[in-house]
DNA sequence: TAGATTGTTAATCGATTAACAATC
DNA sequence: TAGATTGTTAATCGATTAACAATC
């Protein structure tokens, strides 16, 4: 296995894949791939490089070899669960989304400090806030979305970690504090959009 | 003026801004500004020697003054209005979301194929996409935020650019293709969630 | 063989960091 | 003056692109 794919490579393997799902020749050319994307073909041809194994000179990829090359660099091939906690709006919508489970993704599960025990969001429970550390740890969940206000956050977080949480994706607007080794992202929607805005003024 | 602030300053300011809203000291320093941020301290001296006139040697920045600028670099000293389209799940929970209006951004109105004159989300309306021309035009609105499944973006995205929208903020996970001048932001969640699934793999 | 396409090495570009001079 | 902190110039780093050799 190669050790290192870059952070922006990783950043492009999604797009590929879903690309490529739409592609039914038996061979795909990196030309191809990188115009359908709008990116430059060395580029593409230098991350698929380090993904998949070989592609042929003159036909290109095999294009079913490169699909499965990404899904097991994405680690789409295993079905991943998540926990989400704070089922607010912005969270219910997430349990709602159906683009996760494309990528191998599935909320099993939200908590929440007002849950009553019946609650169902989009067929998926709803627990109180006590639970969170037992059924993470029996159905061994290592991702956590958290989609509280900003207040929460931190604690949130802490209770995440504290239940083996190995990478945390936020969207409050808040800087989270994680130990080494727990990936944190962030998804400050306030702030995308204000960048959008300062994209149109400069 | 200065000219041109990157794009990945731009993206900083906003954090810079919040930050400040929570700091009373007469004077702030960028190293303290570093710290609470976890970025270098040179980098944020840069950032802001390009949006904010001086700051002084010895005492460092007026916090009011350092506010001020970044304000006015955002374009968040007047309030710009949004429209939405696509009033699901995921639309109505970016309508209910209280930090936009911090950063000077209003949705003011979203528009849905399925829209009954009478409905409304967080007190604002939401009406049929037939409107949403001449709606832009009324109100000179100039960015428009894609909440629409995957098949309908693109037209959304057109439509929308034919209202006179110039900043996109797409969150359907589709690459939409947008003329010059059309400033365009993706916001894919399934593709976010799987980068943070194989950060943590790799 | 000739042509197309890959994969890699070197050059470029942009952003960050380091070093340091300027100044309150 | 001495010390702290800014602002800028040069060095580094990482990612992208260009050039080109390898190969089916």
């Amino acid at each position: 296995m190669q050790s290192a794919i870059s952070r922006a490579t990783l950043g492009r393997l999604p797009a590929y894949l879903q690309y490529l799902e739409n592609v039914t020749s038996e061979h795909i050319s990196s030309a191809a791939v990188a115009r359908a994307l709008g990116l430059g073909e060395v580029l593409v041809r230098k991350d698929l490089s380090l993904v998949c194994g070989k592609g042929k000179p003159k036909t290109g990829y095999v294009t079913e070899a490169l699909r499965a090359s990404l899904k097991a660099a994405l680690g789409v091939d295993r079905v991943t669960p998540a926990v989400l906690v704070g089922a607010g709006k912005l969270g219910t919508a997430l349990m709602d989304y159906k683009g996760f489970s494309y990528y191998g993704m599935d909320i099993i599960a939200a908590f929440d400090k007002n849950a009553d025990s019946s609650r169902e969001v989009s067929g998926k429970p709803v627990y109180p806030m006590e639970q969170l550390r037992r059924f993470c740890q029996i159905h061994d969940v290592k991702i956590g979305i958290i989609t509280v206000p900003a207040d929460a956050a931190q604690s949130v977080c802490d209770q995440l970690i504290a239940s083996g949480i190995e990478a945390v994706w936020n969207f409050s607007p808040v800087r989270l504090n994680v130990p080494d080794g727990v990936a944190l992202q962030n998804e400050n929607l306030a702030l995308s959009l204000a960048h959008l805005h300062s994209m149109q003024i400069n």
